[in-house]
DNA sequence: ACCCGATGTCATGAA
DNA sequence: ACTTCATGACATCGG
């Protein structure tokens, strides 16, 4: 029953989280399973978490709204797909260390393929780890975890020093850091805004030096985050800039590398695989595009000038400028982007605004290459990245699409991300209360520190009852399960209570780092144990019953039960001799003052055939029987008290165990949630340098660029993309906008 | 003297 | 009807 109860309030817990995480959009499954699991190897490599995921189910309920395989988006699908997945299995079980390790395996290929990313995917795996934290394990996960966020958090140049290790305290501080983030980062504006603007400071050095990017990125990073972070209040307006600065920093990025089509193919195609985002795409997709079209509205006549006006030095740029003259392979490079998926989102566009674009060739000539078909075809199935790639690396692009996951560009914004997230996390951990992550922490122990305290309560009174110390090691062995319930059950089933030296080793022993945690757990112990009744109760235990530490007192009785005096520690010895004196119960006392033939013990544990024996070889007066049925009576009332409060006490134990529990796994989910949407970040990232590649290499009748003032792309619900005006553009995003903050309320 | 925790006891209800 | 158990309430005891 408790684990069934705990499973399910877990369950609920985590489906909640789960929801807010996902912005309480429930299509995130549609997306999730929408992926075709080879794409998902391809771009993420071969994990095991991945491979669990099912797709199947989600495929079906997608039906003409699936997001195409070879999306942007992929890369985010997939680590939302994953996080859910991770999410679901906690709610049956958790199993941290496979979680760890998907999260590893996911990361790595990228980070090495991707040089550019290498603190991305750091940050990744830092903070999967920590999220994974949760479980049984969960000392030696956060151990483990712990060190890897920390460093990926030095590698983002994250400011934040690390955290210790603690994940409940971090998932404390995390919820609530999180769900700021969550206000802040839920508009896709501030995350274009920052990514520009990273992009235009940041990208354009770091993009440039290919191997030190990895180095540089991180504290650019920060940088850039800061900057951004201060300017996101304001971005929602201040695109301009941004698009031509991304446009320029891919464009000299891609040059600075020895091989500008392979970088080029690696920069477009990670960044249309890796982008997955099960959850909210329509949403981001939506978000992205009203913030692009703002940008490009804004931006355009400076992104315009730099775009097309690429320095002369920049190999890309010139490719850039070359790439609308040569339509060639666009196709295929588009295929490998593959919008479609986005797409769909984007069906802010009117039928009357694809009808325009589509039907003037001019508008779209520069997108629709002499090789592809129509623009509907290219990016109908889904491949923007077409555009995006010079014609000479879209034939590169399309065969190292699948294996060059990670790209140039993808690393850029993944670092970028990774860095907010870093300083996210770190904020978090900052303010993770080191006294609530001690007190989890104790908590946690709390049932070893019972085992303990109950140990050494005993102790004391175990010098006194040497004859009980067969009873011990049940108790003992009850005792040292360490669990609240184990003390629960030794006193239930057993009802002795472990006074020997030895339930005290062992108690030690086992308990070991979770000694004196928490007092009031030894108090429970101590008091669960000590009950003499507890002896008591058990039959074969009656000469050490409860009464039978009256019995051992010198004066009190003269039972023959009772263990020699030495047996007893001097010390405690006079002591309990004393204390049994006074406390031998009025029961002990009256027994004896009428006389009655038997113990106590028998009288109060004896079945009632053989109670009821007994009574009947003695000539016993009324008023000893009476007194001998209330001595049964208030004997057992005593034990069914004593196991009421135990049974209380666990209980309690087991609801904070519970609570701590869940606020493991909430704080976990928020880490993941705080993961997604830097995933998220990053698809937005990617899709806007996508769209400013193929908006700045879309060249009119006259071939000059079409001014981003002016003009607008829009993604068509069927996958295509059509260049409209930007009013029409404007209208549309304000229209899709509004739907998305109407859900969320 | 007072408080508090532990324990015992009683009354009551349920099984 | 009797017994046992569970539990709230109260009393007691010792620190």
């Amino acid at each position: 029953m408790l684990s069934l109860k705990k499973y399910l309030t877990e369950g609920l817990l985590q489906f909640t989280i789960l929801l807010s995480l996902i912005g309480v959009r429930v299509d995130v499954d549609t997306y999730l399973t929408s992926q075709l699991p080879p794409l998902r190897e391809i771009i993420l490599g071969p994990s095991s978490a991945y491979t669990q995921t099912q797709f199947h189910n989600l495929r079906n309920t997608l039906d003409g709204y699936g997001i195409h395989p070879k999306s942007i988006d992929l890369d985010n699908y997939f680590t939302a797909r994953r996080l859910l997945s991770q999410v679901r299995a906690l709610d049956r079980f958790q199993v941290p260390t496979t979680e760890v390790n998907a999260w590893l395996v996911h990361r790595d290929p990228e980070g090495s393929v991707s040089g550019s990313q290498p603190s991305s995917g750091l940050t990744l795996e830092s903070s999967s780890g920590l999220q994974d934290v949760t479980g049984p394990d969960n000392g030696v996960r956060e151990s483990e975890t712990e060190p890897g966020f920390s460093e990926d958090l030095e590698d983002l140049g994250a400011v934040a020093p690390p955290v210790s290790g603690d994940l409940t305290k971090e998932d404390i501080d995390l919820i609530d850091i999180l769900w700021r983030q969550d206000i802040d980062l839920g508009a896709g504006r501030e995350i274009f805004d920052y990514s520009h603007r990273q992009k235009e400071q940041d990208v354009d050095k770091e993009l440039q030096d290919g191997a030190e990017q990895e180095d540089t990125w991180p504290s650019e990073g920060a940088e850039a985050l800061a900057r951004n972070l201060l300017v996101d209040g304001e971005t929602g307006e201040s695109f301009p800039a941004q698009f031509p600065a991304d446009i320029s920093s891919i464009t000299e990025a891609v040059p600075s590398e020895s091989e500008p089509p392979g970088l080029q193919n690696n920069l477009l195609s990670p960044l249309l695989t890796e982008t997955e985002s099960p959850f909210d795409l329509e949403q981001q997709w939506q978000d992205l595009m009203s913030i692009m079209e703002m940008q490009a509205m804004e931006v355009n006549t400076s992104t315009s000038e730099i775009l097309y006006n690429a320095p002369p030095g920049d190999p890309l740029s010139t490719n850039y400028s070359l790439a609308p003259n040569t339509p060639i392979n666009q196709n295929v490079s588009l295929h490998q982007a593959s919008l479609g998926g986005c797409s769909q989102d984007f069906s802010l566009f009117s039928p009357e605004v694809e009808s325009l674009p589509v039907a003037s060739s001019s508008t779209l000539l520069p997108l629709v290459p002499s090789n592809s078909t129509s623009l509907n075809s290219t990016f109908g199935s889904t491949n923007l990245a077409g555009l995006f790639f010079p014609a000479q690396l879209n034939s590169t692009a399309n065969d190292t699409a699948g294996p060059e996951l990670p790209d140039p560009l993808g690393g850029l914004l993944d670092e970028a991300m990774l860095d907010e997230i870093s300083l996210m996390d770190l904020a978090i951990e900052e303010g993770f209360n080191p006294v609530q992550a001690s007190q989890l922490e104790e908590e946690f122990d709390s049932d070893s520190g019972l085992s303990l305290d109950s140990s050494h309560s005993p102790s004391s009174l175990s010098s006194s009852e040497g004859s009980s110390s067969s009873s011990s090691s049940s108790s003992s062995s009850s005792s040292s399960s360490s669990t609240s319930s184990s003390a629960s059950s030794s006193f239930s089933e057993e009802g002795a209570v472990g006074y020997s030296s030895d339930s005290e080793t062992l108690d030690l022993e086992e308990a070991e780092g979770a000694v004196g945690y928490q007092p009031e757990y030894s108090k429970f112990c101590r008091m669960s144990y000590q009950d003499p009744s507890q002896l008591s109760c058990l039959p074969y235990l009656e000469h050490v019953g409860h009464n039978h530490t009256y019995n051992m007192a010198p004066s009190a009785l003269d039972s023959a039960d009772l263990p020699p005096p030495s047996a007893l520690k001097k010390g405690s010895k006079e002591k309990q001799a004393d204390f049994l004196d006074k406390q031998m119960s009025r029961d002990e006392h009256r027994a004896r003052a009428m006389k009655i033939p038997f113990t106590n013990d028998k009288i109060i544990n004896l079945p009632v055939e053989e109670f009821n024996e007994l009574l009947s070889k003695y000539q016993l007066s009324e008023a000893q029987l009476s007194l001998i049925r209330d001595i049964r009576r208030r004997g057992k009332n005593k034990m069914a008290a004593q196991n009421c409060r135990k049974r209380k006490l666990d209980t309690i134990l087991n609801l904070e165990r519970d609570v701590e529990d869940l606020q493991r796994d909430k704080a976990r989910l928020l880490r993941e949630k705080v993961e997604f949407l830097r995933s998220l970040r990053q698809m937005k990232q990617k899709v806007q340098s996508l769209y400013q590649e193929v908006f700045g290499r879309l060249r009119d009748e006259n071939g000059r660029p079409y001014s981003p003032s002016q003009y607008a792309l829009q993604y068509a619900g069927d996958g295509s993309v059509l260049l409209i005006p930007r009013t029409l553009a404007d209208q549309q995003a304000r229209r899709q906008e509004r739907k998305p903050k109407d859900r969320r309320k």
